[in-house]
DNA sequence: GTAGGGGAAGAGCGGTGGCTCTCCCCCAGG
DNA sequence: CCTGGGGGAGAGCCACCGCTCTTCCCCTAC
């Protein structure tokens, strides 16, 4: 019933299975007479070339490993949706691992990943030991990761400029006038965490400001409220937040509104990062910095391909402007534009 | 730099190549102290087998193609991941296909994977032509249909009780008192559309009472925005509706509130279906019939291993209870429990 | 006659698994 | 006590999975 192979092709056809095999390979050369016996047996039998056996010489699998963390923060669905549709258009197919986010267990995906020949390895918002790193270039699978940096290893990287992102809230901030701002934050061990954080803490240094409350809600909806009511149940409360994700930025106008009673943006200005389509919801309506999905992924893939045509090329940090979408949720600087 | 194989393995350890093989597969014989040698070997050499090579030959790929069409529902991104979880526990991994709506796309998406000699086929959301079922069943690969059914070809599908469902939502709508009651749903393609619809008519129509106002969104946050337009532009709107999905009745309930100034639950009543983490969140509080994920995929998985252990088990359909969860988007009948 | 296009043949790619062969252990018989 | 034979575990050999690619050869066209 199943797998018919090149030979039974050949046979049909009247030719050798080196014909049949040329017919479907997209360089090779074959007269027009054979293609057409080729394809119409090919047809008949209902023949598709094996891709494993295919792979299996040719040394290309054209299998990109993805290796995810959270799915919970909408902007990973959504990235890895336009990324999978991206490599599909490139000719890569996508097998995706989950991990959860302890090295040990991403170390074990990974080789499992390896064990599968993929041609390269994306990871999105996970961290990578450097063991783990040096196995990857031994076997000369190239790595790039997706929202997320790190510094010491030579990794290639696409990340939304967090650092000039976080700056540019804390000048919205200053600019309407906000004098106690405090910062709700992820994990510290996500680059993404301390980039916005130093970002923002950077502009405010500038204008000769500090933070006035600083919490972090490990990307939790949970993590999020419990920061939100310990940094708002007193009286003396900041009037503007920066929240690290819109994801737990959401949490904390739930907390801010139906909890404590809070006007938002008069008592309290917030402001998110990511633009996941909840922030332009109206129940929201969130002052966001957007990630712009779309070109991080097509950097992504576009760096990933490099790599791998050219093994050697060296590893590159890009950063893709993340700019500031004014909404409701924040008091809105007199004659602020752009 | 790259690519040890078996057979440096072999000549670093002393032995034959196929000891190599034999040590590192599960069922085969060898000595401990060839099981040492080899170990030793293969752990300086950095070797692991080639899942490709090993495929080639015993015939198991040991992939689950998983075939997507919309990851904007929230829905499917977190059933996705604990899909990819519980694969993942049963040595299975998940080669992933995003697939545009429509049939020819999907047709040839599908054909992809069979290029990869996928084990299995998960659709989640997405029909299939049967000249397709045919192929895949001429190939050995079992389809599962996650949260989409479909009556004439003989799939087996995994859905949430769609009709029983509706039917809930019905009759929590007449036990409040409502008199004018409308439905917005999906698109007339999907089962669960047809479903969620059949079976709140039919309670109503058990109960004497016929749908007020009826239209479709499409799924998509722009079509239910239109329809809610549509539908409570007028002062004889209805007082409550029930919409096809939740991600569908955030838009709904967005337009009620912000555009057209109605209060919920007084003047409107809204409830969903699926569930998802937002319809907890504080700014919507949704009631809410519960697709329970990690049922459902549970189900998948152990259908899906049923079949390719046994290829000639009959096809099933599982349909999982989904209970009513009440919140605040919805006036409470007096007295009402469960 | 020579050049060149295109088909056939065969050697792998990195494994698995059946078959054979060896070696060792144990037991029975002299 | 020593020796020989039977049996089983474990290692080696080799064919093969389905395809690609190089080499070689043939046939055609100029």
């Amino acid at each position: 019933m199943d797998k018919v192979t090149s030979l039974e092709v050949a046979k049909r056809a009247g030719v050798s299975q080196s014909a049949v095999s040329r017919v479907f390979t997209p360089g090779a050369s074959a007269s027009n007479k054979t293609i057409l016996k080729v394809r119409e047996a090919a047809q008949e039998l209902g023949y598709r070339p094996n891709v494993l056996a295919r792979s299996l010489i040719t040394g290309k699998s054209r299998i990109i490993g993805l290796v995810v963390a959270y799915l919970d923060n909408y902007f990973y669905p959504l990235a890895l949706e336009k990324l999978s549709n991206y490599l599909q258009s490139e000719g890569y197919h996508v097998l995706i691992f989950m991990a959860t986010n302890d090295t040990l267990s991403t170390d074990q995906v990974i080789d499992e990943l390896l064990d599968y020949q993929v041609e390269g390895i994306i990871t999105a918002s996970v961290g990578l030991s450097s063991d783990l790193t040096a196995r990857c270039e031994a076997a000369g699978v190239p790595v790039v990761l997706f929202n997320r940096s790190q510094d010491a290893a030579n990794h290639s990287a696409v990340t939304s400029n967090n650092f000039s992102g976080g700056k540019s809230v804390a000048e919205f901030f200053l600019a309407a006038g906000h004098k106690r701002i405090g910062y709700i934050g992820g994990w510290e061990g996500a680059s993404t965490q301390r980039e916005r954080e130093a970002g923002f803490r950077s502009a405010l240094a500038e204008a000769g400001e500090a933070l006035a409350a600083h919490a972090l809600g490990q990307f939790t909806v949970e993590g999020a409220k419990k920061a939100a009511r310990q940094m708002f149940g007193e009286s003396d409360h900041p009037d503007a937040v920066f929240v690290a994700t819109d994801h737990m930025a959401f949490a904390v106008m739930d907390v801010l509104r139906g909890e404590l009673n809070l006007h938002i943006p008069n008592d309290v200005s917030v402001v998110g990062y990511d633009d996941v389509p909840p922030a332009s919801w109206a129940a929201y309506d969130l002052s966001t910095v957007r990630q712009r999905a779309d070109v991080m992924v097509k950097e992504t893939v576009t760096l990933m391909i490099e790599k791998i045509r050219n093994p050697a090329s060296a590893p590159r940090h890009i950063k893709i402007d993340s700019p500031l979408i004014v909404r409701s949720s924040a008091k809105i600087p007199e004659g602020w534009t752009s």
